[in-house]
DNA sequence: AATCCATTTTTGTCCAAGACAAATTTAATT
DNA sequence: AATTAAATTTGTCTTGGACAAAAATGGATT
């Protein structure tokens, strides 16, 4: 019993050459249906078929998906990339909008670090952020040294200049240094109890960790559930936990749509008495609001956030 | 325009009652394949249709279906379960064999841990690991305390006595007081560089942690990548900062083949030199090796295999 | 009773080709 | 220039069939 398509596979050194639609899912996050339909419309991509009749992609294609999906992410449609050839893709690439707004005088710091990550200093790279730090102090090291180098990294993804271990190494050195920051900070109990996590399919802990880094700094309560935690359990973890705030964060690459629905969902089923935060850069672009949540566009926000919050409860019990 | 089935979904104050397909793929982990086929072969689930002809999910079938999940997960067959009422379900959930070998005197602080994870008693929870890690030193505590507890938790969750969202909180804390442990021991670059991980679709995140803390104890230099690197970024990684050992953490979830077809082939990409290691509970039932893979089957036999690797690496350079 | 091998059943995943609604773009009108 | 309407694009869902890997079963042998 032997497998021809494993065998072609196995030709000039790589091993990986073929893989199944599954593979192609996972590793570029596009979905079978999405896929064949793709193959259908725009003849990319054309893999070839093993003795089964099943599709098999050699690896050109797969990184040429990457490509395409980092495209479409960034705005342009299937229909004008998918079959587009090679050359002409990464040409799109270089005329993508920067959209990187830096604060002048820690952007030093930033690019500092995203070149030591680039470099694979990490001794360094740790000794730089772990310095800007406690130079900064927590707010002011989250708002100006890691949401730009965020912004960096993300970049550098989709224009093909970071590869994903890269990004992987950096996220888990900032959550290194932000939890440990996180850790070392007493928290007195006084503060608003605010329940943290993502919603499924929203994987970017990151931008969570960062909101928790923010919100801790203010003396809040933060109970964090991690990410991709279902609609039932968020109201249930809200009730077992007595939150006063539910937190959500998103990425800007979630339909805008779906986020609407899930927080209209969320939002009927939490206690009134609840309040519902959603944070996201997606709301600087946002065409309506969504009633009884409250849009936190930039993490600079959370301040005056909690500050209002705390000037209606002591109000609040105040009047009881 | 109106919808029927929405209509009669928020009957009893739940507007959740009725989901699509992909909802029920996302919050079960069954694919939409499944699913259907199910469906096909069993009769459940049952979803009624909307409008259009798609499949609609009441909120009753998603729950069974998730405690279908659970029985399947712990070795029952979709055959037996998939078409039986719930009350069965229910039955056959206590039944189930309880694997969690304790080693007796420490069994205590995991079951307290438990017990305040369930009485969602967070302080106190973190007071009391935080204490026993203070107590045993890292490295028993991870053995003693965390090993066992995952074991509760896991178990808890097959069984239904753990909530989704109680799980996340756990992991969270667990993981709150691993890395801020790793994050205080020096490291003084003397050991081997070890790139730690988890292939694509491998989600253990605390597998892979415990495993960085006990590795960190012996002053080996962990680069941990976090989960779901794909095999050619590990290849790239391993180069890019000189790693001396790859090391994978695979969950017991996984299929056995896979894990097998996944170690030759990134043991096939990697260079001769780096030694690729690979942990997980599953090796305890493994009925062959994978060649030019170490095995790791408990953490217990890391400081053994780091020895064993100073050993040879020693007699290796004086040789030179 | 335990181990091994061959046969049968179970089960997840894949396929094709069509359909449709939501999102987006283009065209037309005020 | 701003709205509105029509056309296009695009992701996801549908059915019913097919097949291979995994698991269970049934003997035969040690």
């Amino acid at each position: 019993m032997f497998d021809i398509d494993n065998m072609t596979a196995s030709s000039p050194g790589i091993s990986t050459s073929c893989v199944n639609i599954s593979a192609v899912e996972r590793d570029t996050g596009l979905s079978k249906d999405t896929l064949r339909a793709w193959e259908r419309r725009y003849g990319f991509p054309n893999p070839s078929r093993d003795s089964n009749g099943e599709r098999v992609y050699p690896a050109e294609q797969l990184e040429k998906l990457r490509i395409i999906r980092r495209l479409i992410d960034s705005g342009l449609r299937p229909g004008n990339v998918v079959s587009e050839p090679l050359d002409v893709l990464y040409a799109r690439m270089q005329t993508l909008p920067s959209s990187v707004p830096r604060t002048e005088g820690e952007f030093t710091a930033a690019d500092d670090a995203f070149r030591l990550l680039k470099l694979h200093r990490l001794v360094e790279l740790r000794q730089l952020l772990s310095h800007s730090l406690m130079r900064l102090g927590l707010q002011r090291f989250v708002l100006d040294v890691v949401a730009p180098l965020n912004e960096l990294v993300g970049n550098g993804w989709i224009e093909g200049r970071i590869e994903i271990f890269e990004e992987h190494l950096y996220a888990e050195q900032i959550q290194q240094l932000l939890r440990h920051a996180i850790g070392t900070m007493p928290g007195d109990g006084s503060g608003p109890r605010i329940l943290l996590t993502t919603l499924p399919g929203e994987q970017h802990k990151l931008g969570l960790l960062m909101a928790e880094a923010c919100l801790s700094v203010e003396a809040a309560h933060c109970i964090s559930l991690g990410v991709q935690t279902p609609v039932w359990d968020i109201v249930q973890a809200a009730r077992a936990h007595h939150a006063d705030i539910v937190a959500l964060s998103y990425s800007q690459a979630t339909p805008f749509n779906t986020v609407c629905a899930n927080l209209a969902n969320l939002r009927g089923e939490l206690d009134a008495a609840v309040e519902l935060w959603c944070g996201g850069s997606f709301w600087q672009t946002a065409r309506r609001t969504v009633p009884g949540v409250k849009a936190i566009a930039t993490l600079a926000e959370i301040p005056a956030a909690l500050a209002t919050w705390r000037r209606e409860h002591s109000a609040c019990s105040a009047a009881q």
